[in-house]
DNA sequence: TATTGTTATACTCTATAACTATA
DNA sequence: TATAGTTATAGAGTATAACAATA
């Protein structure tokens, strides 16, 4: 046990003051620890907004810059600009689309399909090095908790009051 | 039991396939959430920025630009940029340093800590519409989550490579 | 007329390098 | 000379509004 990372959340509710804390600091962490790991990549000069829409592609397949734009969850003018950055350094390719004029169709090219590849490879450096003091049960916590986090991020979220 | 939030995980060691996937997406899962949250707040003029700063102040007390920097873990311009749309809100206090006159001590006002609170208080409504689907088990696991998410934070990270 | 993608514009976040004031 | 904070500058991420092409 380490730390405060055993505190009792067993009894906490929707409503209770541990829930509440939980919402609050949810956003802080999350800022945070997307901000620590910025950076800490294969390729460091991939940034995360790059790296998440390429790796949607190489998980789900090709698909519109709006159907890309759907899932990551952005406007479309800012997927607009992911996508030329990624075309720019040929990570993805811009195919037309066969019925609809108006439509393009993108995909991860060769090179886009080995850096996600080389990714993977050498998160287990990094993380052999700064998840090592976890436990196994702490690791397994952390990767239900990013199972929860990728369906929170699937979920609409009402207006803040 | 909802989807693959379950997933089994308890076998996990440092060098395991599961855990290179989890360090593949703890990066894109991180910066996903982040989007997700930014502007989902009390005052959604906030930034999640501002408010991780901020909180910061509220919870450890008065510090220097220098601190509160690397507390946050970002170098010290951008926090010169945060405290100063911070300041220009009336969100924090400048005060000089009593014996250094280079130094000066950042204090969250009463706006600041007037602020926090609300937060605190309106992330209640969004959780209980964003959340609630969620079980006691797995916003307990959410909690627990968010401490290992911040002793990460705290924790160097080695370079990629 | 509606939809898709892009361009124009603006603001925030962040960094590095250079500068100012004080120790 | 060293340190703390700021300013200058630049690039990425994001958004809304306006635009062009196609359905």
């Amino acid at each position: 046990m380490r730390g405060v990372l055993f505190v009792k959340f067993s009894n906490m509710t929707v409503s209770s003051p541990q829930a509440r804390a939980l919402a609050g600091e949810l956003s802080v962490s999350a800022v945070r620890l997307a901000r620590r790991l910025r950076g800490r990549h294969a390729d460091p000069n991939i940034t995360l907004s790059q790296l998440s829409a390429l790796s949607t592609l190489v998980r789900e397949g090709a698909m519109t810059p709006g159907a890309l734009a759907g899932r990551e969850g952005v406007q479309p003018p800012s997927m607009t600009r992911v996508i030329a950055s990624l075309s720019a350094r040929n990570l993805v390719d811009r195919r037309p689309h066969p019925t609809d004029g108006r439509q393009i169709i993108v995909a991860a090219s060769a090179s886009g399909l080995a850096l996600i590849a080389d990714e993977a490879k050498a998160s287990e450096v990094w993380l052999t090095q700064w998840l090592a003091k976890l436990s196994a049960e702490e690791l397994a916590l952390l990767g239900q908790a990013v199972g929860i986090m990728g369906q929170l991020v699937e979920r609409p979220i009402p207006r803040a009051g």
